[in-house]
DNA sequence: AGCCAAATGTGAACCGCTTCACATACGCCG
DNA sequence: CGGCGTATGTGAAGCGGTTCACATTTGGCT
């Protein structure tokens, strides 16, 4: 919309094949809604659906055995998601909690194997999602293993901006959630962002932040070392 | 074969699916070989095909623009692996090499597809391979995000005496690549070896390791604090 | 307006890992 | 067998990030 696809980089890749299996999804699949905060599944349960998010906003994440929180993603509307655990019949690698209300497609495992076999297009696509959450695990990993943890924040604000971001420009996320989204201490974060802000590149407030220098941002995102 | 797979806990949940798939390309596919040391393909290049490992043993590491390096994975006979990049249409998102003398199936991305919509049973087994990824690099990713370096190494570790390990109980695998095994340098990898070593957890050699009690180390591997 | 819970700011001490520097040991190969 | 390249051992110094401990601010709610 803002901007065209080739300048988002390392976003998302997975936006295009989740348009056309929204629409393959739609016969198959029934609705149900998610008021804030509440839960759609657990880390660890059984995996029947696959989903499609209609409106609202979703969190991903994976909690520790020591309590450390790992925020891995946030979804918005159009984005199909859950098909790890149901297609290897094995247990939700992540909770996805709803950010604000929320309403949602399911198809259960039952009508996609079903449709599958009627409709090769619908086995293409799904691949194509699953191979496109692996190359964007892929991404986040490296991420993690080679960048210092400001260039991590820095992009991922700049996600979170393409994803959260408000009409007036706005993130709603917390500073504890943002070390969630670059596996840091609230602290580490807070410090990164108060120089930031003295140095005008964000503005930050009780629950937000808001980018003033998207420019200056995204420098950092690129520039391996720190500052 | 020495162990039920039940006891393998977090090891590779791609095995199963795997089988089933080398007898579905071998149709559509030719076969190629590698000499140690050979690349198959390089991150970024373009990708063309699926491949199955028959026989001998690959690397799969991306490097940092920096210059580090990451090994992702070590790959053994029956495993299949380029998915990634096939079905997205993208670049191979690391490099495969040859540790030793390889021989492997090739399947191309137009067989492929021709052989999904006559073949359902395939189309499946590439979904649930192409999950199994991404439910594999999620467990590397919470590892790092989670866990302290001896952990890590312990489990990797562990891991590699299951893909490398030879006759003898010898894993082929020097210190500065284990390094890249963990996301850390040779010298923190040597300094706790060598203290492992002093406790009689493992036994080291130039360019191996092998594991003396693999109990212990199965402990600190589940133990998320430090020793 | 005033209060309270939760979010943020910040410094000090600590710690694990890196970086750097060099010593040592092993194995291969002429 | 001797030498050389590469792998390993290890200490010292540095640094990024954590942990801990408070102070401060903010927004929502009564």
């Amino acid at each position: 919309m803002d901007e065209p696809p080739r300048d988002r980089g390392w976003l998302d890749v997975l936006d295009q094949v989740q348009a056309d299996l929204v629409d393959l999804l739609k016969p198959v699949a029934r609705t149900v809604s998610l008021r804030a905060g509440e839960s759609l599944f657990l880390q660890g349960d059984d995996a029947r659906e696959l989903y499609s998010l209609l409106s609202g906003r979703l969190e991903v994440c994976v909690l520790s055995e020591s309590g450390q929180n790992l925020a891995l993603n946030v979804l918005g509307p159009g984005q199909v998601f859950g098909e790890i655990a149901l297609f290897d019949r094995g247990r939700r690698t992540a909770t996805v909690a709803a950010l604000e209300a929320s309403r949602l497609l399911c198809a259960s495992a039952a009508a996609l194997d079903q449709e599958m076999r009627r409709n090769p297009d619908l086995a293409a696509a799904l691949l194509r999602l699953a191979v496109g959450r692996a190359r964007w695990i892929s991404e986040q990993m490296e991420n993690l293993a080679f960048a210092a943890l400001n260039v991590r924040l820095a992009r991922r604000l700049l996600y979170l901006q393409h994803r959260l971001g408000e009409a007036d420009g706005s993130i709603a996320v917390s500073q504890t959630a943002l070390g969630g989204h670059v596996s840091a201490t609230r602290e580490a974060v807070s410090k990164t962002m108060a120089h930031w802000k003295r140095e005008g590149i964000v503005e930050i407030g009780r629950g937000w932040v808001m980018i003033r220098d998207p420019d200056r941002l995204r420098i950092l995102s690129a520039l391996p070392p720190t500052i």
